[in-house]
DNA sequence: TAAAAATGATAGATCATTCTATCATATGAT
DNA sequence: ATCATATGATAGAATGATCTATCATTTTTA
């Protein structure tokens, strides 16, 4: 009883964070009360569902977040995958570009400390991926393992923004991230 | 008279737009009252240099396309120089990521048609520079102009970042956006 | 069907912010 | 010294947003 009541509680939750998300997407500056008009209930109801304006933010962070962590807790690490762990992150994590990247977009409201602090647990298992590509020499070792993480993540966000643009096409999104990332643009055979 | 008194009246402008940037820099949610503080002066003088909020903002933004105009325009794009155009880019505008790179941070307060038109302004030039090279052939051609104008374009915001959040040396800065975007992070000579 | 819980609409308290108005003071030119 | 202009401090109007409280209505549960 007080299970199932939960349960559809949890639901309804979700229902209102995948409206917020939607509706935060094309307009960032989104009020309390589009929010709740958006997801077609009253404002007093978005308030029994969501403390404040910030929690809701928090609780959108975290929910994608955890979603990206449970992508990447099920790609293999060993050692006879490994080479194609960024890849198979990229190709991945595509997908869910618009569910995740507006929460990067304003740095306005997702300074919050327990929201980076969640951001760089779940980048962690990629640096290290990339320090023992470094090891193994199949990346350069004259940058730094964040460095090449920062630049990952950036070219990500950008594809991201650019297939919800429709400037890139959603399934050629995750060669052009590797290819870009791995091989730089410029033209192969010619020299500096 | 009125000549002098205007010149001085500019210079007051301009060094309470420097300041707005400082603090913007710092705190992107400052309020009218914190950069009249900030600045020195009272809140009813902000208001006497500057219409509204929002004008500020464009006007901060349009300063800021304009000294990156001024300064790509300095740049020589001919024949004998085209293949250090882009280098020659980055170097000189390293140097001023504090002043610019905050614009770009928060999509709230710049999607003002204004900025965005002149952001894309500033930006052809770089873009005809890459078609140029892609026909050379010392840039990928099976990569579109805009994606690599884009990547370059966010490889250079993170740098701004890193090197303002201090992970990254000034100095070291410019060869570094250029050699992760021309070569990316694969190491030389190992087979993909 | 009857009780309990959830919802929506509304009004409004509270708060922050932008911008204006006013006036006394300071600065600067002649 | 005098007059015009610029400034700062302050108060406050206007606006917009968040969040609460209330109550009638709907939905769910037993």
């Amino acid at each position: 009883m007080s299970d199932s009541r939960s349960v559809t509680k949890e639901n309804k939750l979700n229902a209102i964070l995948d409206a917020a998300t939607e509706i935060l997407v094309n307009k960032p500056t989104a009020s309390m009360n589009d929010i709740a008009d958006y997801a077609g209930i009253g404002i007093a109801t978005l308030h029994r569902y969501v403390e404040s304006r910030e929690q809701l933010f928090v609780q959108l962070a975290l929910r994608s977040i955890k979603v990206v962590g449970e992508i990447l807790s099920q790609i293999p690490k060993d050692d006879e995958h490994i080479e194609t762990y960024i890849p198979t992150v990229v190709e991945e994590l595509i997908p869910y570009g618009d569910k995740i990247y507006f929460l990067i977009q304003d740095h306005q409201h997702f300074c919050n400390e327990e929201i980076l602090e969640a951001e760089a647990i779940i980048l962690e298992p990629i640096r290290e991926v990339i320090e023992t590509l470094q090891q193994r020499g199949s990346i350069r070792q004259d940058m730094s393992s964040d460095w090449i993480l920062n630049v990952f993540y950036s070219i990500l966000i950008l594809t991201w923004q650019q297939v919800q643009n429709g400037h890139v096409a959603k399934r050629s999104a995750a060669k052009l991230v590797i290819d870009t990332l791995f091989h730089g643009v410029k033209a192969t055979g010619s020299s500096s």
